[in-house]
DNA sequence: CTGAAAGCGCTTACAG
DNA sequence: CTGAAAGCGCTTACAG
């Protein structure tokens, strides 16, 4: 006769519970699940068994027998700028009251990579998943939709039907911000942009600035665009290199916090008169950011909200019943030290 | 007769491969993994039956047949601070390099509520735990043991001979930033602590200080001693609390950058002369701290390594193989510009 | 309210 | 090299 394999013998399982209490396997099972199915006198006597044994029930078997994993996958691009950060934080907050568990990984900005790591997601049975952005992979459409896999895309909003998108409008954000910019009376406005590559957010960021100067008939000169990632150091030489050209910007946007903080440093160092000679300001806030000798305006993106409202996201989709949940985040535009009028011509 | 559940209708299951490919169940798992033991014929056939259905192996399943998850849990404190998340970034990364999956938690150096996380892991069938510090719930430990889960200690290198400890020693490496201070004259020295609650990390900096500075017959006097967690705002205040005392120090040593950055750059801000009235010192580097205008000095704390090496740590203990792993990380001193001698006394 | 038993989708010892 | 079948540790439809 055919044994197949035994039993870890040190381990304790919901039958060695069953046996010690003197009930069936279900009954035990019903206690933890459904224990108003059970009568409170059994109920009891259980729990003090599992208790007494230590019991600690074997997901992996819940989760086959219930199709079921209170899992959520979550890819960030990254968790370097605090941004994600924090979002992971709440995520996993959220998640936790929600009786969920988070799996987490990071893309690194690569498509390919962010595919991989939602088949493997997926393979891990998670109920469903949380993104960033709205470009990624084709297959990963197809993926989500062969698998009916309950996701959603955070740090993102727009008019677009399809999915649920959960956090700001980067390109209406950015052309409010550049709007600002405009309306104090800036003509002459420098980009400090982030990559496009696998990055739609920052590619909605630009569009907005543009979108904002194009009603205005005014077009970021070549020599007025840099891009980089999210340092410091990027900041400082991006702004060395829109500054040092002709005719000098009157203002600089930036866009992410890191290449903000970079701008206004170098800024500083060079010791060109902010927003006197320039204004400085940004696509997110950092804390450094009112600490700085002059202080950084910024639309404010609230990460951990946006975090939140995403874990809900999934966790109503996932249970099919809705939770409030918060879609569009509207970025507050704070207005600091580094930004006002353009200087007035000699 | 009874029936049980049916399979959800639309999934496909190693069942359809094995049916379509002409093969038994048992082939189609192995050609999986152990292609060794199948004919390359049947190898191949079964690659592109597994291609053409689409078929994603179902984890629960197999970490039910297999008692191995291929998921390793880790508890953060927080993702807050930006050593954490860099941490956190690099263990996933590495932990998916060997083949395993990152499941993420953040205790908010709550012991109660780390121990709740890791008991949540356990039913998740993780293989091995990543834990930050020493200092944890005793129920914790023997939570652990009873159920031998292979777990690290990050952040934290000792000593001692219980468990595996992966990070630099604290209080070395505070001392040894309090004997910089000392030698280059300080002998009023003022501390900015992190509350040491739940955290012996903060406990072993403070620790390593009055250890340097016992040698030389020296203690922080009350007022030079102030208490805060990991924000700029607090830093700032700190700065003050101990600045407006007498005697003033000559010296300030940060428990973290954070500290630091807001002691900068509130020094900067009441044109106190750093580092000739007063030098800043800061347990952890951060990038801002070389960008200020005065930089400052730092222990570098190689956050991604430390978390790689954990990673590395608690597969290699759950896989019983030994992977080359560093577990002392001693920081760098990094001199800046915050720190020089002591203003001779008038 | 409770139990006996089938089944979730894999893996693997055994036999060939 | 391959297959038939037992088993991993739970849940739940069915019967009582």
């Amino acid at each position: 006769m055919v044994e197949g394999r035994k039993r870890h013998p040190g381990s304790v399982g919901l039958r060695d519970v069953a046996k010690l209490a003197g009930v069936s396997t279900a009954t035990v099972s019903r206690a933890i699940n459904n224990p108003d199915l059970v009568s409170p006198e059994l109920r009891q006597r259980i729990s003090a068994t599992i208790e007494q044994l230590g019991w600690v029930p074997d997901g992996a078997a819940k989760a086959l027998a219930t199709r079921r994993s209170y899992a959520i996958g979550a890819v960030f691009p990254t968790l370097a700028t605090g941004d994600f950060a924090r979002a992971t934080n709440a995520v996993q907050k959220e998640l936790q009251g929600l009786g969920y568990t988070l799996l987490l990984a990071c893309s690194e900005y690569d498509a390919v990579q962010e595919l991989a790591q939602v088949k493997k997601f997926a393979e891990r049975g998670v109920d469903g998943l949380i993104l960033v952005g709205r470009a990624h992979h084709p297959d990963l459409y197809r993926f989500l939709d062969k698998h009916r896999m309950p996701h959603v895309f955070s740090f993102v909003h727009d008019g677009q039907d399809e999915g649920v998108c959960i956090g700001p409008d980067n390109r209406k954000a950015m052309a409010g911000l550049t709007n600002y910019l405009i309306e104090v009376g800036h003509r002459t406005i420098a980009v400090l942009a982030q990559s496009v590559e696998n990055n739609d957010r920052a590619e909605a960021r630009l569009n907005g600035i543009r979108d904002a100067l194009a009603i205005q008939g005014i077009a970021v000169r070549p020599q007025h665009m840099a891009v980089g990632r999210w340092t410091i150091e990027e900041g400082r030489e991006m702004f060395g290199a829109v500054w040092d050209t002709t005719p000098r910007p009157t203002a600089i946007v930036c866009g992410n916090a890191h290449l903000a903080v970079g701008a206004m440093i170098e800024a500083l160092a060079r010791g060109v008169d902010v927003p006197g000679a320039v204004s400085i300001v940004s696509y997110d806030d950092i804390d450094i950011m009112s600490h700085l000798p002059v202080t950084v305006t910024a639309l404010r993106v609230p990460s951990d909200e946006v975090g939140r409202n995403a874990a809900r996201s999934v966790v109503g989709m996932v249970e099919q019943r809705p939770l409030p949940v918060i879609y569009e985040h509207v970025p507050e535009l704070v207005i600091r030290g580094s930004s006002g009028p353009p200087p007035r011509p000699a």
